[in-house]
This record gives structure tokens, C-alpha cells and sequence, in this order.
DNA sequence: CCGAGTGGGTTCTGTTTCAGAACTGTTGAG
DNA sequence: CTCAACAGTTCTGAAACAGAACCCACTCGG
């Protein structure tokens, strides 16, 4: 039973980090909101080799986060922009911000990501739209859309919440 | 590599990537919270190579995302635990599998992750406490704290209440 | 025409990290 | 004594990464 069909969303999350699991495509990825888009500037900005930024380019664009647009011809040269798909990461690159900001070694810590209106540090939540209501990671159950009719011993293990490191000494 | 102060959080990324932006540490924090403890179990879930899960551990529980309990003596054998800052990767791992859902190759796609009370699929939404709203992408700004008076220049207008993140292109 | 400059790469070299198979060491059970 | 279980460690070779140098198409300035 190595891999059974109730391995709940470990392979989604491999094949996320096959388009982004290295050192360089989300931080390639966070130079693009932050309107970075000539091979230069993210070579300059991230202080990538220029060799793999090259290969993470393509990959990235391979795997539909960026675009390839020529901005002019004669010569003919590119400028590399996120797709829907790659704004869409988002949410990656918030949740490793935030983690750093509350569980990071606290050093050189300068800055927090706000709500631009009114400048409140923002959470990231899970949101359910039926209930209209955020819940904690307790609460998430993987389900195997293959099997309509929800297998309930998908149920995640869900460690209530204290994971204390408790051993009765 | 010369950030400037408005460095939106990309030194927090490397933070936090620096502590899990290898290849094995998401998936075994994910393994850890399917309820996995043990050396063995951990090394036939994720088919990871000894050496490198022991390395990979080790790392993990110096930066205080697991701890090592012992769980039995004659001989001392140890369990790996998440922790409290563990447990709290799991938005991480949560954007990693829906991004996977909404814009991977489609290919195997056979589990979601849905809220557990109701079972309507979650969505991962930014919360302001102040607002008492959601907001997509766009409404984030990064603040320098060694600044306090954040300069209040409006951003890019907020997609308030929509949990979807709007790509704007 | 010539030479320098710009943008976007590719080719070379190391060095650091990863992966896999096999091995070690402790201990209780048979 | 041998075996199996657990938690590792030592070897090896393969891959990824980093940096410097080089290439190519075109521009501009003279």
C-alpha cells in the first residue's frame, strides 16, 4: 500500500513543484508581480546565473506561468509575463511570506504584507462559500473525485490543532 | 543582492525557502500532517532516500518545524513531530494543491481539498480583521516597519469581496 | 565603413547538492 | 544464534547550480 488512492493532495503538490520546486522560479515568479519582464532586470534583481535563468524561463513558460511577447522587432527581443496561471501562484508566495513573518528566525525582519486600503497585516485564510466562513487547517478533508459519493476514510488525521511536542517525560 | 526597501518580501521568501525550498521538505511536512512519524514511514510514503530524509529532519527540526520525541527506550528510538510553526506551513501546502487543481496539466487530477463540515471545495481567500473582508492579490502592499508612516499612496484598487483572485492583464 | 553598446541568450568550467544501494548498530523474539 | 525492526551512516555516481566568457543581431555615432 504505498500509494494509495487516498493520498490526499500529495501528488497535486508534486506537480506544482515540478513547475516551481526549485531555488528560483518562485522568487522568478514574485520579480513578475513586482513588474520585473526583461531577461535583464530579473537577472540584475534576483542575482540568477544567466544560464539558468534561461532554463527556468522556458520551463516557466512550458508550463503556462509566463509568457514569451515580443515587444519589438529589429531585433526581435521578448519580454516575459505572468499568466493568469502564474498570478495565480499567489497564494504560495503569501503563505511562505507569512510563515517567515510569524515562525521565521525573526531577523532582518522589515517587511509586512498589509491590506493596501486600510494597511491591516493581512491573514490568509481558507474560505468556504457555502458556510460564508474562514476556517483553520483542521478542518480540510481530502476527497477522491473519482468516488462520488465521498469516501469518508479520506478524513485528514488533523492533529488537533496542538501538535505538542508532549512525550510524558 | 541590493533590495531596496521596497523589497515586498522577497527576503522573506528566501527565508522561508531556505528552511523548506528543497525538493523533499514540503512533502514530508505534508506527510507529518497525514498523521506520519516514524524514520521508516516516512522514507516508504515519499520513496525519499535515507540519507536525505536524515538530512532533511535533521534541517526541519533545527528550524523548528518538527521535533524529535523519543518514544520508547532500549533502544532510544525517536519520532518526528510537527510542530506549532509545522502545522502552520499548512497554507502553504493548501496553495500548492489548488494551484495544481486550477492550473496544472489536468493530468491525474483525482483529489480535492474541501472543507470538512460541508464538503464544498475550499477556496484560499486573504482576510482583513479590520475590513472583515476577503481580497484578491491586488489589494496587497508591502510596508516597510522600519518605516511606521507608511506611505498611504493608494495601490492598485481592491477587488473587495471577491475571494478569486482577479489577473488583471 | 568601423567600433562600441544593448538585449538576450549559449558554452565552457567547476562546486555543491541529490539520489540510491549497501552497510552499521541496538535490541527483543524465537 | 539468527532474525527481524528501526534509525540511521558510508560509500558511490548523477544532477543542479554558479560564474566567467563568448556569440549574435541590431543600433548609433562618426
Amino acid at each position: 500500500m504505498s500509494d494509495g488512492p487516498r493520498d490526499q493532495g500529495g501528488e497535486a503538490i508534486e506537480r506544482t513543484l515540478r513547475v516551481i520546486g526549485d531555488r528560483w522560479s518562485i522568487l522568478i515568479v514574485r520579480a513578475g508581480l513586482r513588474g520585473i519582464r526583461r531577461f535583464d532586470d530579473f537577472c540584475e534583481d534576483l542575482g540568477i546565473a544567466r544560464p539558468i535563468l534561461t532554463e527556468r524561463l522556458r520551463r516557466l513558460v512550458d508550463h503556462g506561468v509566463m509568457t514569451k511577447v515580443p515587444y519589438q522587432r529589429n531585433p526581435v527581443r521578448h519580454e516575459y509575463r505572468l499568466t493568469e496561471a502564474g498570478v495565480a501562484l499567489s497564494p504560495v508566495l503569501v503563505a511562505l511570506v507569512r510563515w517567515s513573518e510569524d515562525h521565521g528566525d525573526g531577523e532582518g525582519q522589515t517587511v509586512s504584507l498589509v491590506h493596501a486600503p486600510c494597511g491591516t497585516e493581512l491573514e490568509q485564510a481558507f474560505w468556504c462559500r457555502t458556510c460564508a466562513t474562514t476556517f483553520g487547517p483542521t478542518a480540510i478533508r481530502g476527497v477522491d473525485r473519482r468516488v462520488p459519493n465521498g469516501t469518508p476514510e479520506a478524513t485528514e488525521d488533523a492533529s488537533e490543532d496542538a501538535p505538542e511536542p508532549e512525550a510524558g517525560h
